[in-house]
DNA sequence: CCTTCAAATCTGTTATAACAAATACCGGTG
DNA sequence: CACCGGTATTTGTTATAACAGATTTGAAGG
C-alpha cells in the first residue's frame, strides 16, 4: 500500500454516449431551442448527434423518468405543454424548494460570495441592455444557483433543477417580450439586500416574489396566446 | 368524424418491458427487498425478470435519473447507502413538501375522506399489533398518500414519492426493530385530528413531527449500525 | 374534388452480438 | 505467507437487426 494514495477517490462517471447525449439536450432545453409540445423521435436525436439508437433512447428516457420531457399515447415523447394548472404548481414547488435552499445557503454564504453574486448580477443587468437574452438566462441560472449551490443540499438542488428544465422550454416565450424585465432586475437587487442583511425571512420573501412574478408573466402570457 | 368521441383522451402508456421491469424494481425497493448498498447488475436483473438487458438497463437507468438508484464510479449502479446528511436533508425537503402537499389538500378533503383516512389508519394500527411490518408499510403508505394525493399537484406527489423511495431500502430496517413504533401511531392520530378541525398550520406541524420523529428513529440506527 | 383503402414509411420496442474495461481467480515467486 | 502478474470471467456500453404498430402517402374509385 501506497500511504501518499490513502483515501483518494476513484475518478467517478467516465463519460458516456447515453450522458452526452442527455446533457446535450438539457442544455439545448435549458437554452429554449425546442418549442413547446415539440415532438422529439428517437432516431432524430440519434442521427443528430451520430450515435445509434440505445444512447438516444436512454437520454431520452432518462429525461422522461426526471419528468422533463413527457411521453404521449403510443410512446411518442414530446416537450411538456404546460397549462395554467401545471404552471401554478410548479411555482408552489418552486417557492418551497428555492427558499429551503436558499435559507440553508444563507450561514454558509460568505461576504465574499455575496460580492460574486453581486459581479453575478451586474452581468444580468448588462445582458438584460444588451438585449442578449441567451446570455441573460444562462447568468440568471448562475445567479440563482449560485445562492442554493451553497445550501450543501445535492438531493435538493437537482429537484430544484429539475423544475427550471420543465419551464426550460417557455423561457424563450418569456424573455423575448418581457417588456418588465426591469421588476425582475429589481427582484434581484432585493434578494441581494436580503443577503447582506442576512435576514432569512426577507430573503425567502424576496425570492418568492421573483419566482412569482415571472410566473405570473408566463401565465399571461399562455392566456394571451391562446 | 364522430361527435360523440369528440375530446376524448386516447388511451395513454401501453406498458412496456421497461416500464415493467422498473414497478417491479420499485416495489421491491419500497417494500424493503434490497438491502442498502446492494449492487444490483444490469444482467441479474435482466435474467431474474426473464428480460433482455435493453429493458434492464432502461429500468436501472430511469430509477437512477430520478435519484432513487446511484451510480458508483465504473457504471456500477447500487441502492443508495445513506449517511446521516443525506437522511437530514431528505427530511427537510419531505417536510417542506409533504407540508406544502397536505396544505393543499385540505381544502379539498370531504368528512367522507377523512372518515376513509381514519379507517385506513385503523388498519395501520391492527398490522402494528400483528406485527406484520409488510402490511403496515403499505398501509402507511396509503394513509399519507392518501392525503397528499387530494392536493390536485401530480408534479409534487411524483417528487414526494421518489423521496420515500430513496430511503425505501432502510424501511426494512427501521420497522422490525422500532421499539417507540407506538409514537408514530400517535402521530397520525394528531394528523387526523389537525384535519378534521381544518386546521392547515396544525397539519403541517403533526406532519413534520412524524416525518422528525421517524428520521430521528432512522439516525440512530444509522449510528449504533457503525 | 373528396373519400377510401392499401402499400410504403416512420417509429418505438426488444433481443442479440461485439467490444472494452473492470474484476476475480489462480498459480508462481520472493 | 504475502505479493505480483496474467488469464478468465464478469459487467457495462453500444450498434444493429428484426419486429409490430402507427402514420403517412398515393392512387384508384365514387
Amino acid at each position: 500500500m501506497i500511504a501518499a494514495l490513502e483515501g483518494i477517490e476513484p475518478i467517478a462517471r467516465k463519460e458516456t454516449l447515453g450522458m452526452i447525449v442527455r446533457e446535450e439536450l438539457r442544455s439545448a432545453l435549458m437554452a429554449g431551442r425546442f418549442q413547446p409540445g415539440q415532438k422529439l423521435t428517437i432516431r432524430a436525436v440519434a442521427s443528430a448527434l451520430n450515435v445509434s439508437l440505445t444512447p438516444a433512447r436512454e437520454a431520452l428516457y432518462n429525461l422522461m423518468a426526471e419528468g422533463i420531457l413527457e411521453s404521449g399515447a403510443n410512446g411518442t415523447i414530446f416537450v411538456p405543454k404546460l397549462d395554467e394548472a401545471q404552471i401554478v404548481e410548479l411555482t408552489k414547488i418552486r417557492v418551497n424548494l428555492e427558499g429551503l435552499a436558499a435559507r440553508e445557503a444563507l450561514p454558509h454564504l460568505t461576504d465574499a460570495d455575496i460580492d460574486a453574486l453581486t459581479e453575478i448580477n451586474a452581468e444580468v443587468c448588462k445582458s438584460d441592455e444588451d438585449k442578449d437574452f441567451s446570455k441573460l438566462m444562462s447568468q440568471n441560472w448562475r445567479f440563482h444557483f449560485g445562492i442554493y449551490g451553497r445550501s450543501d443540499m445535492p438531493t435538493l438542488l437537482r429537484i430544484i433543477e429539475s423544475c427550471w428544465l420543465k419551464m426550460g422550454s417557455y423561457l424563450n416565450v418569456i424573455y423575448p417580450d418581457y417588456g418588465e424585465i426591469g421588476t425582475g432586475l429589481e427582484n434581484h437587487q432585493q434578494i441581494l439586500k436580503a443577503l447582506r442583511a442576512r435576514d432569512a425571512d426577507r430573503l425567502c420573501d424576496t425570492i418568492r416574489v421573483d419566482i412569482e412574478q415571472s410566473s405570473g408573466y408566463l401565465i399571461e402570457m399562455i392566456r394571451s396566446a391562446k
